[in-house]
DNA sequence: CGTCACTGTTCCATTAGTGAAACGACAGTT
DNA sequence: AACTGTCGTTTCACTAATGGAACAGTGACG
């Protein structure tokens, strides 16, 4: 599911720190817990040197072993990282009363996520108050490809840094209309490039209708995206294309300037 | 502040992995971006290989680089491990809803915390609906022997793990009831093991009152606690040694059985 | 405008981390 | 019980990661 440690073609590589980071990489999602032997097959790496990667591991609390000594699951060191970058970054902080007045204006779930290689990763979100709170998590994460918020995140790139992301991999379907061939996704890149903001038709999750636009930061640079989303039969088109759109991409401009004066 | 990642006395431990894993938790607080030359002072190694661990953190997106090609912050990969670690935790999962009940049955706010070396860390929280909420996010971290939370989690170590965890650097004082030796910390862990339950005497903020219990996994050990809070002037002391400090101890005990039962 | 200190990057001999083989321990199978 | 497979752990020869020295590029300072 999520993306196998690439250990990149770079010619500075620590060997011993990327597959430790890889090990780490392989827990998420229902695979919460590895004996040493599945993480040697699984990264095809000798027994030897899994054990030792562990023990490192273990040592700083990345991971805990359970009582048995064979099954390994992540450690709360992992928290320490995470947090700390959550709260680094100024855009969550500066999006947070924006986004929470943009749900209060729409009535719709706001939030935001950034793009973490060909995902994207939601870092804040205010649930609509009305209907049930939407399931998405902060640290949830989706496809960039098959998201518009993902798209948002990349619908500036050039065709060159398109086709690093996803030369190598195929585009995975999740329904009907998602884009499976990088032409169709640029194809919807352009529009949405034309546009400045990009509607949901059931790309992702089927009967879930979101609207979705870019944040900037200082540099002009796309930086992360937020959206509103609701459910299909509560909505729309002409408030989507109209009045809704028109919240959320002032409120990412909104963002944006604010980011703009920090730096 | 945070502890600097302690490559611990162990036999099998990859120096690479170590060295990249303690420039990740360099991070934290204020200190939000460094220079190369800067992390190699901080953990004494030679450039050159800051230089290449910095090279596979970045291409594995655990750090990033700024424009100006120097300074480096932390990167979204790490929200990978962190909040797989958070979802992999079945107490908080368990605790989400006691702790809800046990917000709305005292009027107070409560928390759930876990302990990670010399600190623990905020887990799962429901804010009091009535006061400001509590400042306290998820993520949080605060100094396990100044906190009562932190006390509960330590409260069975036998003489030689307190000694392994508490023995090498001194007790940071924090209020004039912070037990800064050794003894003193003891003193209270003992007092703690009597009531099974604690009661904080602004032993970490001045004016916050507290009341914490154990959480215990499936093996009967000690693997979270939980606690509510107020301003000591909403509080009195004859409700926190009765009826708050049951209400706290059944819902511990609660969400114990349910850990109990998932084993 | 040269000097100096400091940076990011590269090279290369050397050492330190590595992987195959091997050990004892355990569990399942015949 | 002996056999087979797999596990965690240990050892050791040898390969690969390492750290010092050296390079070029930057900005500061007199």
């Amino acid at each position: 599911m999520t993306d196998t440690a690439a250990p990149s073609e770079n010619r500075y590589i620590v060997p011993a720190l990327a597959q430790g980071l890889g090990i780490l990489s392989l827990f998420g999602g229902e695979n919460r817990s590895f004996t040493a032997p599945e993480i040697a097959k699984a990264l095809s790496l000798p027994r030897t040197k899994v054990f030792r990667l562990l023990q490192t591991l273990q040592s700083m609390d990345y991971v805990r072993c359970d009582e048995d000594k064979r099954h390994f699951t992540l450690g709360p060191a992992l928290l320490r990282g995470g947090f700390e970058y959550l709260a680094s970054l100024d855009m969550v902080e500066v999006a947070q009363p924006i986004l929470q007045r943009l749900r209060d204006e729409t009535g719709l779930s706001s939030h935001m996520a950034i793009r973490d290689k060909r995902e994207i990763v939601y870092v804040a979100r205010f649930p609509a108050r009305s209907t049930i709170a939407s399931s998405v998590n902060i640290g949830t994460r989706f496809p960039a490809h098959a998201t518009i918020m993902g798209r948002m995140t990349i619908f500036e790139m050039d065709d060159k840094e398109l086709a690093a992301l996803f030369g190598k991999e195929p585009l995975v379907r999740f329904t009907p209309q998602t884009p499976v061939s990088l032409k169709a996704l640029k194809a919807l890149l352009a529009q949405d490039r034309a546009r400045g903001y990009a509607v949901s038709q059931a790309f992702f999750e089927a009967g879930v209708s979101a609207i979705a636009a870019p944040v900037r930061d200082g540099t002009g640079k796309v930086a992360a995206a937020i959206n509103v989303t609701a459910v299909n039969a509560h909505i729309d088109e002409q408030a989507m294309h109209g009045a809704l759109k028109d919240a959320v991409l002032n409120a990412a401009s909104e963002i944006s300037r604010w980011l703009a004066r920090k730096s």
